[in-house]
DNA sequence: GCCGGAATAAGTTCACGATG
DNA sequence: CATCGTGAACTTATTCCGGC
């Protein structure tokens, strides 16, 4: 099923041809172009939103003019808003998925007006540097069958998200009713997706277990040494995830503990020393929302655990990945790389290439999971693990 | 340059003792 | 007995590095 295409709103760019022109080539910015041909890509339909004209359709010509919304005293700037309201009524936009790409001062205006007439709005580059909108869009014009491919994904999280017992805040989930074996899926704080349809959580980290063969690691078993222990302290040297999560801590507060991460093991006066840490990042994790797939074949380094997390990573992080973190999120001062310019706490598989056909099974699993019939029997293909490519294609780094 | 073993990195698994 | 806390082993892939 093809999602729901959006209604692209691009606003002008300030520099121009200085001839009168269809709207879509009167402006000359890169910006502009990358957003037009973002909306032309992924757009139902598609409007310039002008300082000047309004609400412009893309082949209503005009004539080279200079006003930059930025230089207008704030009441004329609320009149423009209200103006394009009134326009996008007239059109019948507003019960339509709005998508933004703008600059800071159109978009807030427009969130405003918009928010309180309840139209549904997307700002892809909310909370992002000025300069850094044009970068993601020229990755994601680049990858039109990523796009689909991660708005599949997220549809299907969706579904997911909606079984029982799922999306629980990390602090409040307990062992009893999750499956015995899975992949996981972290979330938040206040991290949205871009990109997707709906204003939907962001996953941070995908996980898993259960994939060298004999294993009889539970689920729970491990998510519960991410979680911590019941005080407020927890382990680092048994989660990479908190490892990661404190060293991002350490880095953002100029802080250092020399023995973060160091070693497989720790003396009680080590453990002691790095007792205040462990509690940061018991408090940061135990705020994220978890999502599980219950994934139950036999325990092996190419189970559909494994599959299926590969697969998530490198689609939400490889090539022409499409989503970005915001500014305030904690893994930018993550001293790994990875994980900086990957947005998500992972760094095995961040940045590989990925099986499209992965989705197919991740459906499969959760169609099998919402009818409670799960099976031991793998979904993957055959030997997945020799045909897939590593390192392949690299994340570029945004900012 | 390139082969192969050692070291390292990333992440998971597990054994064992305490606790309740 | 189930859960909790801890320390360490294990697995896999990658990087390093000396010898040819």
């Amino acid at each position: 099923m093809e999602p729901i295409r959006p209604v692209v709103l691009v606003s002008c760019g300030k520099r121009k041809l200085d001839v009168p022109a269809a709207a879509r080539d009167l402006y000359v910015s890169e910006r502009f172009r990358q957003a037009r041909k973002f909306a032309e890509l992924y757009g139902a339909e598609w409007f310039i939103i002008s300082a000047k004209y309004g609400l412009v359709f893309p082949d209503q010509v005009l004539n080279p003019y200079d006003l930059d919304l930025n230089a207008l005293p704030i009441r004329d700037k609320l009149t423009w808003g209200d103006r394009i309201l009134s326009e996008l009524s007239k059109n019948e936009l507003l019960n339509q998925h709005l998508v933004v790409l703008a600059s800071e001062v159109y978009s807030e205006i427009l969130q405003g007006v918009l928010a309180k007439a309840g139209a549904v709005v997307t700002s892809p580059f909310r909370d992002l540097p000025e300069d850094a909108g044009v970068n993601i869009l020229t990755r994601v014009n680049g990858n039109p069958a990523q796009m689909s491919h991660y708005k599949k994904f997220y549809d299907l999280m969706l579904r997911l998200q909606q079984m029982p017992g799922q999306m629980t805040a990390f602090s409040e989930l307990v062992g009893k009713p999750l499956s015995k074996a899975g992949v996981y899926f972290f979330f938040g704080p206040h991290e949205l997706t871009r990109f997707y349809d709906r204003e939907t959580l962001r996953v941070v980290r995908v996980g898993t277990h259960g994939v060298s063969k004999g294993s009889k690691s539970l689920l729970w078993q491990r998510l519960r040494t991410h979680r911590g222990n019941d005080d407020g302290t927890g382990s680092h040297r048994s989660s990479v995830f908190r490892l990661h999560v404190g060293d991002a801590i350490l880095a953002a507060q100029g802080r250092e503990i020399l023995s973060w991460g160091v070693g497989g093991n720790a003396t009680r006066e080590t453990r002691e020393s790095e007792r205040q840490l462990e509690t940061e990042v018991s408090q940061y994790l135990r705020k994220l929302h978890v999502a599980y797939l219950p994934v139950v074949d036999a325990a092996s380094a190419d189970s559909d655990r494994s599959y299926i997390e590969k697969n998530a990573i490198s689609l939400l992080t490889g090539g022409g990945a499409i989503d970005v973190q915001g500014t305030q999120w904690l893994g930018n001062f993550s001293p790994t790389q990875q994980i900086k310019s990957s947005g998500l706490w992972n760094v095995n598989y961040v940045g590989d290439s990925y099986d499209p056909n992965f989705l197919s099974i991740f459906e499969e699993l959760i169609t099998r999971y919402e009818e409670g019939r799960l099976s031991e029997k793998s979904l993957a293909p055959q030997n997945w693990r020799l045909h897939m490519q590593r390192g392949a294609i690299g994340q570029q780094q945004l900012f």
